[in-house]
RNA sequence: GGUGCCAUAGCCAAGCGGUAAGGCCAAGGUCUGCAAAACCUUUAUUCCCCGGUUCAAAUCCGGGUGGCACCUCCA
């Protein structure tokens, strides 16, 4: 498989430090609000390179944090009355009510940065006792980031350019030895939550929470880190200096960043207000839509968040799940006796393509676009076997090879639940009425089963109903 | 100012040296009592513009134009 490494720049093969396993880690969300699209999209990407890392037979470990604890939680706390605890323990609910929905797999380790203090703790006095750390009184430990030879190393900056820049960290100089330092640590300010270190009581800097977790739950140096592009600089790179002036040693081989989603082209972000949640966005589409939309796209590519986008989504996903409810159908119905020959190996022929293709798709940098016109390729030939009377069995096959593919990308064809006997009894009237050529009696039974949730169709072997 | 990314049909979107995938929308057809679903056909002589390299370029190089992002909390 090849990723495209921020680091190099470059797709590279991908190797993993132990042979069959990954350690992988993506930044989750900070828990003070309802997370929006743009939050989403690397929680469903880095969930879909987790799936199909695991399809092609790793066993990964997974690490997304829950950032417990910054400027953003505590003002919130300060807002309702709250402490930082309760918006943190609320939050998360709420985090795992989308993400779920979404149908991203629970991660191995989700820890919190409140819980993780002591390893924190352990990499500032790492730093600190090797003199990369400095503290500013008043104020918290510090990073010096001259002390890194390659600081910069991923977003490609140089220590120079930072400074020439029209940044805000020029505010923000004094005390600071370079522009670019940061803190690790900030001492306590009243009213703000904070633990005991040697340096005094305080709290963790933003970046240090993601090195400690890092190292506590998957070691010194992974395979994978993951994140959203605007994460590279300064996180990413933050970072790094940190975990590799601690543990000296590199901390990720392969840095994977995924592209914004967009709102009338410009990045969808809580600065701007023009996010949507997935909160409010699922009142109008289902969380599988929302996911297939997301995967659409390559994940390094920007996509713009649209109404219009969203229902072409919605119709697309529909024509798939549709063509499994289909197959299952007729595989299941008796009147279905298919027999054709070379229908058959026509479709079963087709499942083998659309396998083999979405793997070289989706071992090339994970296009899960093109991933998705295998589903699509597949889907055609799947519907065209049924016309033909292939066999029930290479039914199966591609009903299987439906499964397994979508499965992977984690999008959920909606399964055909079981008909209430009321529902039965009357598609039974209605045949019969149909069969007297009752015709308008036919159209009320029709409009009565439609108006109890249920969609009944003629097909050549009977009539097909689902749920609407 | 520095550093990157992007520009392909009405819309979305792959392809990244070998002669334009796929989806949505639209039009016509087949099937059907009508629907629904499905299938078939049609829809870019052409990939923002100008040069260059090559037998061959949407794809590589140079120069434009337009858009976006990062350098500051941000997915």
């Amino acid at each position: 498989m090849k990723l495209f490494n921020t680091l190099t720049r470059t797709k590279d093969e991908f190797k993993t430090i132990e042979p069959g396993k990954v350690k992988m880690y993506a930044c989750g969300p900070t828990v003070y609000n309802y997370f929006h699209l743009g939050n989403a999209r690397p929680f469903v990407t880095f969930d879909t390179l987790r799936r199909y890392l695991e399809y092609r037979g790793y066993e990964v470990e997974f690490c997304q944090n829950f950032t417990d604890i910054d400027d953003k939680m505590i003002k919130r706390a300060n807002e309702e009355g709250v402490t930082v605890k309760d918006i943190a323990e609320r939050y998360i609910k709420e985090y795992y009510v989308d993400a779920d929905g979404l149908n991203c797999k629970r991660p191995t380790y989700q820890p919190r940065a409140t819980e993780s203090i002591g390893a924190i703790i352990g990499i500032v006095k790492a730093l600190y006792d090797q003199g990369i750390a400095y503290v500013i009184e008043g104020d918290g430990v510090y990073y010096d980031v001259t002390k890194k030879e390659d600081y910069g190393k991923l977003s490609h900056y140089n220590l120079d350019e930072l400074n020439a820049g029209g940044g805000e960290r020029k505010a923000s100089y004094e005390g600071k030895k370079n522009p670019g330092d940061f803190a690790i640590w900030k001492f306590k300010k009243e009213g703000e939550p904070s633990w005991n270190s040697p340096w005094g009581e305080g709290r963790p800097g933003w970046h240090i929470e993601c090195s400690a977790m890092i190292k506590k739950h998957l070691g010194n140096t992974i395979d994978i880190h993951g994140g959203g592009q605007d994460l590279i600089f300064p996180h990413h790179e933050n970072e790094i200096a940190q975990s590799e002036s601690a543990n000296g040693c590199t901390l990720a081989n392969y840095w994977v960043h995924n592209a914004f989603v967009n709102v009338d082209g410009e990045k969808m972000s809580k600065s701007l207000g023009n996010f949507f949640t997935i909160r409010d966005i699922v009142k109008h589409f289902p969380y599988e839509v929302i996911r297939f939309f997301i995967l659409s796209g390559h994940y390094r590519m920007p996509i713009n968040f649209s109404d219009e986008l969203l229902k072409a989504s919605q119709t697309g996903l529909q024509r798939i799940a549709t063509c499994a409810a289909n197959l299952k159908f007729n595989i299941e119905s008796d009147a279905y006796n298919g027999d054709d020959a070379s229908a058959s190996e026509a479709v079963k022929a087709a499942a083998q393509e659309a396998h083999d293709s979405f793997v070289a798709h989706m071992d090339d940098d994970l296009n899960t676009a093109d991933a998705i016109t295998d589903i699509y390729t597949l889907v055609k030939a799947a519907n065209t076997a049924i016309d033909n009377k292939a066999s029930k069995e290479a039914l199966q096959v591609a009903l299987d090879m439906l499964n397994e593919i979508t499965g992977v990308l984690g999008i959920v064809l909606k399964v055909e639940e079981d008909i209430p006997a009321e529902i039965t009894e009357l598609v039974e009237q209605r045949a019969a009425a149909k069969k007297a050529k009752d015709f308008a009696e036919a159209d009320r039974i029709r409009d009565l089963i439609t108006s109890k949730g249920y969609s009944v169709k003629d097909t050549p072997n009977g009539p097909q109903v689902e749920k609407l």
